[in-house]
DNA sequence: AGACTTGTGTAGCGGTCGCTACAGAATGAA
DNA sequence: TTCATTCTGTAGCGACCGCTACACAAGTCT
């Protein structure tokens, strides 16, 4: 089901199609999941596992810089490229803004944070300063995956390039002792 | 009708409720817009129109590092909270990203783009560096948009700061007269 | 005056939605 | 065996969806 909905997205989730896709009928989803909400609920976080699972199994960079531009190419393979869109469908559509979603939806998503904070201390990133850093390239790299529908990729690999060197420089502010 | 979309979602945006908002019936919304994509494309655009305007209405601010966090709080007030938000719906949904949406949408965001780069060079970033520091920040503020949902504030005010330093950091590197 | 384009209301079509009532099959406990 | 719990298929409910057919009013042009 997961599958089916990585392909097709979170927000035309309805039971019959998925049903059909999986082999059985929306009676059974009702009654195994108890209702629509719980059942885009549970498919939501079982992306979030996937995508956790894959930014953990990313091979370290050297440096910053590759470390961030790998992270994005990373993003725009299977399964992070269906996993990113289907979490930004389900919180830009205010689905992840409304308990009781939002506690878990919360919960996955600092998982999530977790996970690239790891990889980019992996790649080079003072401790002390990866949580500002990660929450640069988190929150930049959502907003370039928006951009994909409309921007070339040139641009977005320009882009991409860019906040890498930005984010280097936030890491090297600490190592050069300068206040923020 | 633009004002009722941007309260409740482009999302759920279905003909008549949102007729009955404006004192006219289903039947008047298709004889006057062809079908309801093409309804959801013009409130986009307008939608587009109106955050663009705020965003050249908004006075400059004295370095990069105010302007973007200025910026921010504009983005946290109307009319740019709803216009961002609606916006990500469509970009979310995949909404902008099949034809013939996608030329409309991507010259409005071309022009949306405009507005923050003319803004940032507003602000003091050298304009042969602006469109590597807009690139960051405009995708940058989209993420932490994202994240109003699940983060508190203080946290994304402490995101976006970093996220100030970081693109004055890029901007400050061709004055340096560094490559990248 | 008569034809015609433009705007508006009523009613309803075919379809999909989430969800449920009901009956039956399978399975384990007594 | 008998009973109870767990699972599954069929049928359908009421609601809403985008959209359309049709009748009719108000101009506008010739």
């Amino acid at each position: 089901m997961t599958d089916h909905v990585l392909e097709h997205g979170v927000v035309g989730l309805t039971l019959r199609p998925v049903a059909a896709a999986v082999g059985t009928s929306d009676r059974m989803l009702v009654y195994h999941f108890g209702t629509r909400d719980d059942l885009v609920m549970a498919v939501v976080l079982r992306t979030e596992e996937r995508s956790i699972a894959a930014i953990d199994a990313l091979p370290a960079a050297s440096g910053v810089r590759a470390g961030v531009n790998a992270l994005w190419r990373a993003y725009q393979t299977e399964p992070l490229a269906s996993g990113l869109r289907v979490y930004l469908q389900a919180a830009a559509t205010g689905l992840l803004g409304q308990e009781p979603h939002r506690s878990g939806a919360r919960a996955g998503g600092e998982r999530w944070v977790g996970a690239i904070r790891a990889y980019l201390v992996r790649c080079g990133v003072p401790a002390e300063r990866a949580p500002r850093v990660t929450a640069l390239v988190d929150s930049s790299l959502y907003g370039f995956h928006l951009d994909l529908v409309t921007d070339t990729p040139d641009e977005l690999a320009q882009g991409v390039d860019d906040l890498a060197v930005a984010a280097a420089a936030l890491a090297d502010l600490s190592l050069a002792g300068r206040a923020d």
